[in-house]
DNA sequence: TCATGATACTCAAGAATCTGACTATTCATA
DNA sequence: TATGAATAGTCAGATTCTTGAGTATCATGA
């Protein structure tokens, strides 16, 4: 029960459909929460059922019709006790570090394709979410809005990201460049 | 199938038992993989039914018997592969992000308490991690180590534990001096 | 005009993960 | 000398997550 608290968090600054919450897991909250669409119809289907999310319909005459879902009272006290609870440590599971930590005993062409890979990746999304800053903070210096600004927890947490992705991007960098001399070394070895 | 390569790739460099395993998924490797003993407990099992690993029973007198586990050959052309897979984006679930995120709306003193904390899991962890890459490049500096040692994976996944740990103590620091400085205006402002 | 791709969802099945309890022995410590 | 922590696991059940396939409409571009 935590995907729940990810949703109603999501859900605070703007009503959204299912559709729409699952690009915004993809881009903005994916920084700290990752989840599939399938996860998150069914997710918000159950937190209306609890009457912690409230949907209503929306006809469109272009698009098919969506449903459009905003917090409750009741989401909102769920998550002031989630917030006062105890928090779990965050949870990582890395692909590519597992093949890093193998990398001594496994060819090292694909994985230094895959750091360079993630390493762009990383690149795009600080770009991203340097954009999604200067939006949020809409004209005013970062100081000010920090002080003064009345919803500043989405940016917190884009800060978040980009610290999170710039060391990803560093450390990405970093490695491919360890492994390329060490395989160029091996070879000149031979 | 992606706990099996955590796992193999956490017995490249010791025979470890499924107790010494839990641990070190608690401690180092827990950097990129997070996985609690039972489920360790079962993957080991399936990957001796499946010729990846091989175990052996130590009998120890002052304590409880153990049976420790080893790659085998057939494991390490099942990491081959899997190194030249294409990778899954890393994956990240993060409680007190969400908190974060929500920390206009609700009571900000819980969440600045738990920024505090994981702040001090940080620093102890970033301790750690120095510890352990002195310990892994014995004597010699990074560069030397990096260029000429035989097994630099576990040092390059340290690496990445380390700018991780140092990106997350620096954002809670500064996010609970934020949030900090804004509920103290607001008792002011009543 | 035909094929993509985007919008907007749904359903089922299976794999993976988590919760919680249990067994048993030894070591340190109060 | 009891008490709790550490070693070394096992088991069942519930929940969550992932995989994969479908439905239907509209807009865009080749």
């Amino acid at each position: 029960m935590a995907l729940r608290h990810a949703v109603l968090a999501a859900l605070l600054d703007e009503e959204l459909s299912g559709y729409q919450l699952a690009k915004s897991f993809d881009l903005g909250v994916a920084n700290f929460w990752h989840a599939l669409p399938q996860q998150l119809y069914a997710e918000l289907a159950r937190l209306e059922a609890d009457g912690l999310v409230a949907g209503r319909e929306v006809v469109q005459e272009t698009r098919p019709n969506k449903r459009l879902f905003k917090v409750t009272d009741e989401g909102l006290a769920e998550l002031e006790r989630f917030a006062a609870s105890s928090a779990k440590p965050s949870m990582l599971r890395d692909d590519l570090a597992v093949k890093v930590q193998s990398s001594d005993l496994v060819d090292t062409g694909p994985v230094i394709a895959q750091l360079r890979e993630r390493a762009d990746f990383a690149r795009a999304k600080i770009e991203l979410f340097e954009k999604l800053l200067v939006k949020l903070r809409g004209g005013r210096v970062e100081e000010e809005f920090l002080r003064e600004g009345e919803r500043v927890g989405p940016y917190l947490t884009c800060l978040g990201g980009l610290v999170f992705e710039r060391g990803y991007l560093q450390w990405c960098e970093r490695i491919a460049g360890i492994l390329e001399t060490r395989s160029g070394e091996k070879e000149r070895g031979r």
